[in-house]
DNA sequence: CCATGTGAACAAATTCACAGCA
DNA sequence: TGCTGTGAATTTGTTCACATGG
């Protein structure tokens, strides 16, 4: 029902996973389903559905539930999923390159256009897809190609400076996967994607102290 | 102070992140650091950072602050890092194969000890540094190595069928990379990674709605 | 006197429970 | 009747403010 956007991470994510099962229901030529139906199928919560959706405006219909196309269409709106994003890939070693063939593979709201690099065998050249250029050029690769979204995969030491690099360039959101936090600045939207910390989390949890 | 383990995600997360800051001091030789001198170095809470470690024990001085050494040995131990945790990387396509790479390089708590796979050109090959198995063995390859941890990067399609093997299989702590909501079961711990997921926050975020 | 450790206040997120509509 | 949408209750997490101890 409201109208101003003050939806939490935790909800954002939601929405996008909600997406994704709408997605699957639709292949299966379905046409309608209730929370309770969309959480006991995806073990998720039936009330938190609700609340999620509510917040967009009044979807569902009572004694029914939710009609699969409308709703998955405004979720794909919603999400900024009608149009293409740019994204850029900064670090074009193994984990770059295999997220630049990762990242737009089947899918329409995102396109890599273009990986960079300080590496000078690999700029120039093709890799998973994109072409690398020199990261001394990033500023004209971004005005270049609009990119909006950086991917960082550089090593941990080279982070920082990239980072504040991208922000001169005036990328508007960053994923980085590098080990080191960063700190969100200005209008800019940052995701830390820290796969030590995920693995650390494990291990503390597998067998916890005392 | 207390000694029971029901430590929160975010406070695991935070631990870790902790571990990393202490890691920095140590380079630099420094030998005690206050909550607030570690809130203000690296962005942090420190009511907080006082809340987190309290948890496990008295580390701090008062008037003085947290003794670096001692305290990194805490968390290290705490996060389960003094011993060596074998992975086993599920789906060699190029983003396991590059993870297998990230992945125990430079580190003594994580070793990848194989990959897993059921394409027969990658089977019994090396990819990324470790030896490539067969999907069907998984179950021989999971006693031999005794993981614990599985890293799963598989195609979507997949990912629900390889989660239960790994489940029978025995492993206790997955981290899955497929865009596939799975559910935690049993003792088994489950970390979703969801590149599509962070993306579609970005794209949110950027132009919101209304 | 300074910085920790912590109870108490506050804020955010989730869950409950039910009124109201198709 | 069945299921949504939502206030109210609860749980969880964060911040404040200060008593306590080196």
């Amino acid at each position: 029902m409201s109208e101003s956007h003050n939806t939490s991470t935790a909800t954002l994510n939601r929405l996008s996973v909600y997406l994704r099962c709408l997605r699957e229901l639709q292949r299966e030529q379905l046409d309608t389903i209730s929370s309770q139906g969309l959480a006991t199928r995806f073990h998720l919560s039936s009330t938190q559905i609700r609340k999620d959706l509510a917040q967009f405006g009044d979807f569902g219909i009572r004694g029914v539930g939710y009609q699969i196309d409308p709703l998955a269409n405004r979720l794909h709106q919603l999400l900024g999923l009608d149009r293409k994003h740019p994204i850029i890939i900064v670090g074009m070693g193994n984990l770059g390159t295999a997220l630049a063939g990762y990242i737009g593979f089947n899918d329409d709201s995102f396109e890599v256009v273009a990986g960079v690099d300080c590496d000078p065998s690999k700029i120039d050249r093709r890799r998973g897809g994109v072409d690398v250029r020199d990261m001394s050029d990033l500023e004209a690769v971004v005005k270049e190609t609009r990119a909006e979204i950086a991917v960082l995969t550089v090593p941990a030491a080279a982070a920082v400076d990239c980072y504040e690099s991208l922000i001169k360039a005036g990328i508007r959101s960053v994923l980085n996967f590098a080990p080191v936090p960063l700190q969100e600045k200005g209008g800019l939207r940052l995701k830390q994607v820290d796969l030590r910390t995920y693995l650390e989390e494990s291990t503390f949890l597998l067998d916890p102290p005392s």
